[in-house]
DNA sequence: ACTAAAATTGACTGATTAGTCAAGTGCTTT
DNA sequence: AAAGCACTTGACTAATCAGTCAATTTTAGT
């Protein structure tokens, strides 16, 4: 069952990730959620609470599932993150890329939001990072500084939704992971 | 001398550039501006209409020198545009680039905006390709698909500036910088 | 069933928002 | 010097913003 405080959550991120945080009209958000505003305060001292609260659970959630895959898979790990960062079908290019867009907007704005993107960014590049090493482990790459490698991997994959997000045109994004996963395959 | 315009031009692309369109204040930036709310609205329709103008004429002046070394240089062209990529000392990592931070919060709200930014991207793309095809033309590079390397490279340039912002570290920037630079050399 | 706590309701506040406008200033042209 | 136009001034409006709160209902524990 979705309980109040799941819809103020839902609601929040969908909102936030449509408009941006400052641009995230709290009597849309309750009116979406269908909740009161009463409601929302006894959950959340402020709007800015909640949405720091809804990015962190909903990301948090979201890559606790996405990258399990990692710890189970023993052969062919690259191909499986090749696939996984082919796949465009759970990618919304007109909105981007949720953490992307708030690094943007409020990483130099305000310091809680700072704080956490840096974590969950952070977490993304060691996530990425943890695939390579286990590839170098398992003989499926020769080593190599996997920080940089993880670090330019990241980059690229935010640069690419970006410039779909851009142009309109999702192309751009298969386009920018092909050739990032020739960059890679250099290295085996 | 500066005209009032120009100093809301100017006020405006900075106010924009920290805190986003949403985000800027028409106070904050007549009052760093110095000019009243009457005078703004004799130059501009509305606070949109003087953020567009700001937007499109101080990226416009920026590039019309940003890119004049092109057409002038003979040779070393590439290394002449690594050495403009590796320098950071006009980059401003704490509020990132602010093509990119348009593009991410107003693309997927406003028609205008997107139109506006589709293309200023388009141009910062060709404005590379350009590059490449002279490279390839002066023989500095072997013929390859220079729309594709065009693309990854401005992908990879805005991802880098973003990890940058996000991490609070410039090094992150100087690192992918690296990296893509070896992936463009070698196509040589 | 009774009590207490948790959750909900919705009207209200004060601040801030973008935008309007009538009156006034000052430069330019004749 | 007179007229006309470009520009400036700052008070004003209406809407929206986040946030408050006392009253009420619902739920849970005994």
């Amino acid at each position: 069952m979705e309980t109040t405080r799941d819809k103020l959550i839902n609601a929040t991120f969908d909102e936030v990730f449509s408009h941006g945080y400052q641009g995230a009209s709290l009597s849309d958000i309750l009116a979406k959620a269908g909740v009161h505003k009463g409601s929302m305060y006894h959950f959340f001292a402020n709007k800015k609470e909640m949405a720091l609260a809804a990015i962190e659970e909903t990301v948090l959630n979201r890559n606790i599932e996405k990258y399990r895959y990692v710890e189970t898979y023993t052969g062919g790990l690259l191909e499986e993150f090749y696939t996984r960062l082919r796949d465009t079908s759970e990618r919304d290019f007109k909105r981007g890329c949720p953490i992307a867009n708030i690094v943007q907007e409020m990483s130099n704005i305000d310091e809680e939001f700072n704080v956490l993107m840096q974590s969950i960014y952070g977490e993304f590049r060691s996530n990425v990072k943890a695939i390579f090493d286990k590839a170098v482990t398992v003989g499926e790459m020769k080593p190599c500084d996997t920080t940089k490698l993880a670090l330019f991997t990241t980059s690229t994959i935010e640069g690419a939704i970006l410039s779909a997000k851009a142009t309109g045109n999702a192309q751009d994004y298969v386009d920018v992971i092909e050739e990032l996963i020739t960059h890679i395959e250099g290295k085996r």
